[in-house]
DNA sequence: TTGTAAGCGTTATCAC
DNA sequence: GTGATAACGCTTACAA
C-alpha cells in the first residue's frame, strides 16, 4: 500500500493540513513541527501523490506535445529529436514533464488535444505544425487553452516561433544566381503549408529583386517531408528546358534529387546545383557535400518553452512570435567550378 | 468553466453515475438513455477529467521513458529518438501516452522515479539503462512497480530487452580475421556498461576461439558514447605495435578513430580497418563508408513496450528478456583491399 | 436499469 | 500555528 499523507499525519501526530503546509514550505509552521514531519515524510519514503494534487489546483506540471505523422516518420528526420531535446532541456530546468503525442492525422490531431486540455492531463501544449488553417489551432484559441505553435499559422490570437522562411528561399535564390545561375528550381512546394509557402515568396521575390522572370514551370509540388526528391526530380528532368539549380525545401528531398541527376548522367553542381535545408549531419557527408540551411531546431524548441512558461505564469494575455535566424552552409554541392 | 460529468448528468436527468457507465460502455445502461447521454456529450463538447479517473482508479494511461543523459545530448545521437519511435508507436496504437524524463546523474534518475512512481503519475516505467549495478532498478524492483528495461541489467527480478552484444561483438572479431587480420583493437570499453563489457566478452571469446592471444592493450577504455572516439584512437596509434584493426563501441566513435589515422597520415582500410556500431545514418555516406552493425532500436522500443504491456496486465509476475537480433553491415572500411 | 454515497489523495478556507 | 472540513471530478459498491 502506497503512503498517504495522512499516514503521515498519523505517524507525525498533526493534522494532515499541516504536513501539507510543510510540503509546500508554507512559512506558517513552527520550526519544531516542520522538522519533525520532515523527518517522517524521509522516514516512511513519502511522495506526494502528483495526481492528487493536479485534480485540487486543477494543473499539473506536465506540458503536451503534439507532433505530426506517426512515431515512425516523425523520428526519422534530426529535426524532429533536436526540437524536442530543446524543448526538453527547458522544460526539465523549469521542473516540467514532457508527454508526446504523436498524431497521424488532422483528425487524431484534434482528438488528442481536445483529451489533453479538457482532460486536463496538460497544463499547457507545444503545437508543431505548419499548416495555415489548422481547426486545431483555432479551438485552442476559442477556449483559451495556454500553447504555443512551432511553425507559422494564420490565426493571430497564437504564440508562435518559426524561422525566416521567407529569407531562406530568397538567400538561397541569390547564392544561386551569385553563382551565375538563371533557371533555378524550387523542388517541395506544399501548397497549405507555411513552410514551404513562406520559402516559396522569398524565392519569388528574389527573382522579381533580380530581374529574373518567375516560370511556373520550375516549381515543383509536393507532400512535405515525406515526399520523394528523386520522382520530384524526375519531372524537372524532363522538361523542355533543364533547371540549372535546384532549391529543396528539405535536405532529404535534395539527397532524391541528387540521385535522380546522377542517373540521368547529369553531375552535381556542374550541370545542375543543388542546395537543401535543415542542415542534416548528413548533408557535411554527402557526395558531394550539400548546401543546406542550418535551421536551429534546438533553439526552437527551447524558445517555444519559454513562450509556453511566459503564456504559463503571466495572466495577461499577450502573443508573441519569435523569429530564430537560419544559416546558410555553402558545400560543393552548389559551387560553380569555375566561372 | 469546464464541463463535468455533473454538468452532463443534470442535463441529461440523470445521475452522474448513469454517465460514467455510458462512458464505460457499461452493458447495464439501457439503449436509450445511452443515447441520450452520448448526445449530450457531444453537444457539450465533454471530455472525462483524465486525472480525476486516474485518481480514482490508482493508475494511469501514462508510461514513463527515463532516459539518462541531458536532453541535449540523449536526442544527438539517432539511436534514442529511433528508440523512442519504437516506443511510441506501440504506446500510440495501445492508447498510451508518453512521459518522457531526461536525467543527467544518478541521483537523479532515482528521484525522478521516484517521482514517477509514487506520485503514481504513470503506470508504468521503461528504464534505458546499460549499467549492470543500478540502485533505480533495485529500487523499482524492491517495490514492485511494473517497468521494463532497455538494456541488460544483473538483477534477475528484471524485465529487459537488449540486442545480442557478446554475440556483436564475437562476428566483428570473427569478420575482422576473416580479412586476416590478427591485431584487432577494441575501442571504447566502459567498465560497468553492460553494453560495451558484453561485447567485450564476444571480442576476447572470438579471439580464444580463434587462436589469438588477448592482448590488454589493445583495449581501449572510455565513457560511453560520450567519448571522443578521437583522442581514443590516438592512444592506440601510439602503441609500439599498432592494431590493424579497430572496433569501435559506436559509430561517432569510430568517425573520430578514423579521423585520428588519417591524420596520421594512415588509411583506412589499408593501413588500419575499421568498424563502428548502430549503423547511423551517416555510416553509409562516410568517407570511408563504415561497416557497422544494425542494432534495429526501432525493434528495441517497440518491444519493450509490449513487455511492460504485459506486466501491466497480467496479474502473474514473470521475468522475460528479449534479445534483439543486430545485423553486421559490411561496407568498405573493414575491406581488405586485396588479399 | 438507475441512483446514492463514499472515497481516491491532495489543497484551501475557514475556524480556533 | 494548527486542525476540521469541503472541495477537485471521477468510479464503484450497495441500494432501490
Amino acid at each position: 500500500m502506497r503512503v498517504t499523507i495522512n499516514d503521515i499525519a498519523k505517524k507525525a501526530q498533526v493534522s494532515p493540513s499541516t504536513v501539507s503546509r510543510v510540503i509546500a514550505d508554507s512559512p506558517l509552521i513552527s520550526a519544531a513541527t516542520k522538522e519533525k514531519v520532515l523527518k517522517i515524510i524521509k522516514e516512511m519514503n513519502y511522495h506526494p501523490n502528483i495526481i492528487a494534487r493536479s485534480l485540487v489546483n486543477r494543473s499539473s506540471r506536465i506540458i503536451g506535445v503534439v507532433m505530426p505523422g506517426m512515431a515512425e516518420q516523425s523520428f526519422q528526420h534530426p529535426f524532429f529529436p533536436e526540437l524536442l531535446a530543446g524543448i526538453a532541456s527547458m522544460a526539465n530546468k523549469e521542473g516540467y514533464k514532457i508527454l508526446l503525442a504523436n498524431v497521424a492525422t488532422l483528425d487524431e490531431e484534434r482528438e488528442m488535444v481536445k483529451e489533453l486540455t479538457f482532460g486536463s492531463i496538460t497544463a499547457g501544449l507545444i503545437l508543431l505544425t505548419s499548416r495555415d488553417q489548422n481547426p486545431t489551432v483555432d479551438q485552442l484559441v476559442e477556449v483559451g487553452f495556454p500553447f504555443v505553435v512551432i511553425g507559422r499559422t494564420e490565426n493571430p490570437y497564437v504564440n508562435w516561433v518559426d524561422n525566416d522562411n521567407f529569407l531562406i528561399g530568397y538567400q538561397l535564390v541569390e547564392h544561386f544566381l551569385d553563382q551565375g545561375h538563371r533557371r533555378v528550381a524550387f523542388l517541395g512546394y506544399s501548397p497549405g503549408v507555411t513552410v514551404t509557402r513562406d520559402r516559396l515568396h522569398g524565392y519569388k521575390k528574389a527573382l522579381v529583386d533580380h530581374g529574373i522572370p518567375f516560370c511556373e514551370e520550375l516549381v515543383v509540388e509536393s507532400e512535405f517531408i515525406s515526399a520523394n526528391g528523386y520522382d520530384l526530380m524526375k519531372r524537372l528532368l524532363a522538361l523542355r528546358e533543364r533547371p540549372t539549380a535546384v532549391i529543396a525545401c528539405d535536405d532529404l528531398l535534395a539527397f532524391g534529387a541528387i540521385k535522380a541527376i546522377h542517373e540521368a548522367g547529369l553531375k552535381v553542381p556542374v550541370d545542375i546545383a543543388v542546395a537543401g535545408i535543415n542542415n542534416v549531419p548528413l548533408a557535411e557527408f554527402y557526395n558531394p557535400p550539400l548546401t543546406s540551411v542550418k535551421i536551429n531546431a534546438f533553439t526552437l524548441g527551447k524558445k517555444a518553452f519559454e513562450m509556453l512558461q511566459t503564456v504559463l505564469t503571466s495572466d495577461v494575455r499577450s502573443y508573441n512570435r519569435a523569429i530564430i535566424p537560419a544559416e546558410l552552409v555553402v558545400r560543393s554541392s552548389s559551387l560553380a567550378t569555375k566561372e
